[in-house]
DNA sequence: TTGTATGCGTTATCAA
DNA sequence: TTGATAACGCATACAA
């Protein structure tokens, strides 16, 4: 035995037709499915594969049939929101799921710097994959102008404010937002604040615009705490100030459940009792949701159901069924729990 | 306007050749950076090919060069651990980093049922990847088998038993739980119980054979408690099953942060004070570990530096620097924080 | 039912 | 420096 392997050249269908005795041809149309093949033929060709270890080149089948069967899963990851974000795993696994129930294979590519964005951008449009799903795009993400150029069949998760002509799938975050803040002000709240983030992304703006919409008069914006990402620490650090500028706060609505929990831990340090003298919404219906105590009221995004409407929409674009670019919204339930 | 657009066929070189009236060599020359191409016939070639929009056929160049740039992230997931285990977002950023510096493009391929068990295997047998790390792979996942009988440069992030002649990167597991056990029984505990979880993997036996030493003749079997995975609400429950066969219970070793934190929570319900009462100690030093009140003692786990180490040791495979397989163990400190 | 020939869009080799 | 031409490994239309 040398120390260096023998690394074997695979095999082609060309060794395979050589030590099974017949020509390329019938081999294709065996493995393609295409019939026309004689029963001894085949078992000819079944042996000869499984002697000389061969497996087809998807390369080569790719080059010649103009497509790939797989679609990639783009997601972008500015400081490390892959993370924190507990959604995207839920939209991912919600696409795979379709995807695979159509034999496409899902490739998931994260976006982490400019150069990434690059490489990812060259991939996509080097026939890599049939089509994309792209998650948390920011406006001006240059993803979203190749995805625009390139005639690469896509369905976006949440839109970009630059969208034009694509389909994307979402929900309401402004009708969401509105809906549990009433609910929030039903209970008989007073002074009730919110802790927005993410502004530059549509999400972020409509729950902000959905929450003055529904205090109306009331809105007072010196209650409202911008951060930038749905994180927990943000939430804690956000609940602190928001106490600091308005000690008779007694309602809060935070923008994503990892906020609320950050909130939420602010507010007992604070000596603070939710529900009793303060209630908290968020919104996700996220792990955190249920794992806070008291659990958090929120709003129950349908993240896997994301993940697969905006995978079918692609997969109906490939198949030609769909021509004109759509927008689907999902419905986003309310959980009421203990937290308000 | 036509309703359907008139998606137009992609350019090829030949396209771009015509237009700038050269030969199809010089455009390849001139792409590929091999040099020799004049002024003239460079400004030339750019100009046509922004006009017909060329884009060069990632797919082709693959068939011809044999090597597709790319590097495949293969993650297991059996009931939603991608969501749960929050080592595996790290673990993938870590690679992606390594891979984009020596500009690989990573696709991550997700496994969640059988179905797209063979499908990941076709595509990694089918020559869409340079190479693979796989990520949480357990005994038996034919995954393994896979990567054994292929000739792909392979690196697992964590052994699975059934390994063989290939490299791996991981920690001692059995070390630093048996360091963090014996950290925990310095502070003055005297009936000390573990979490266990995951025993079908290296991970979890290995932590658990840890604790076990660290103990010795105290060790009391009655005392462990063993889950499947490593989640929040299993710990949670594992904890009051736990106080409900030893209330006399002082210190505990959760397998993960996770556990950990459930288990936190379990305690808190059953009145008993951490540390006071019970000595709390986890292990990954993930997000759980710092969100915690109070905060988690635990291992640091040093994912992003394994998935680092695991894309480097693919691609040295690839490059052809690295021909014997390689077992790389990372470090492990201690954090110890206020749970115990 | 089978074999043959041509093409998929590149890169690489060799003359020119 | 450039241009023809042969691979790369497979699918497929067509002839047998």
């Amino acid at each position: 035995m040398t120390s260096t392997p023998p690394r074997r050249k695979r095999a082609t269908v060309h060794d395979v037709a050589r030590e099974a005795g017949v020509s390329r041809g019938t081999i294709s149309r065996l493995l393609t499915g295409e019939g026309y093949v004689s029963a001894e033929a085949r078992e000819a060709i079944e042996a000869a594969i499984r002697k000389v270890g061969y497996v087809p080149s998807t390369t080569a089948r790719n080059l010649v049939r103009q497509r790939t069967n797989a679609v990639g899963f783009v997601v972008h990851e500015p400081h490390s929101l892959f993370l924190e974000d507990p959604n995207i795993g839920e939209i991912l696994l919600g696409a795979n799921e379709a995807l695979s129930e159509d034999d496409y294979q899902m490739v998931c590519l994260v976006i982490g710097s400019d150069r990434d964005s690059e490489r990812v951008a060259r991939y996509l449009r080097g026939g890599f994959v049939d089509g994309a799903v792209v998650v948390s795009a920011r406006a001006h993400d240059p993803i979203t102008a190749v995805m625009r150029t390139s005639q690469l069949p896509v369905a976006f998760v949440g839109h970009p404010p630059d969208l034009q002509g694509q389909s994307w799938v979402g929900i309401d975050n402004l009708a969401s937002a509105q809906e549990i803040t009433a609910r929030l002000l039903a209970t008989g709240r007073r002074r009730v604040g919110m802790i927005a983030a993410a502004l530059d992304r549509d999400s972020g703006a409509d729950r902000l615009a959905g929450f003055t919409r529904a205090l109306g008069d009331r809105f007072d914006p010196a209650l409202v705490a911008p951060v930038d990402l749905y994180s927990y620490s943000e939430g804690a650090a956000a609940m602190s100030a928001l106490l600091e500028r308005a000690p008779d706060l007694d309602g809060v609505f935070a923008a994503s459940d990892a906020l609320a929990a950050g909130a939420l831990d602010a507010l007992r340090r604070a000596g603070r009792r939710v529900p009793e003298d303060v209630g908290l919404v968020g919104f996700d219906d996220s792990a955190w949701a249920r794992r806070c105590t008291p659990q958090l009221s929120t709003v129950v995004q349908p993240a896997a159901g994301l993940g697969r409407a905006a995978a079918r929409s692609v997969l109906a674009q490939i198949a030609g069924d769909q021509t004109e670019p759509a927008a689907i919204l999902l419905d986003t339930p309310i959980a009421w729990r203990a937290s308000a």
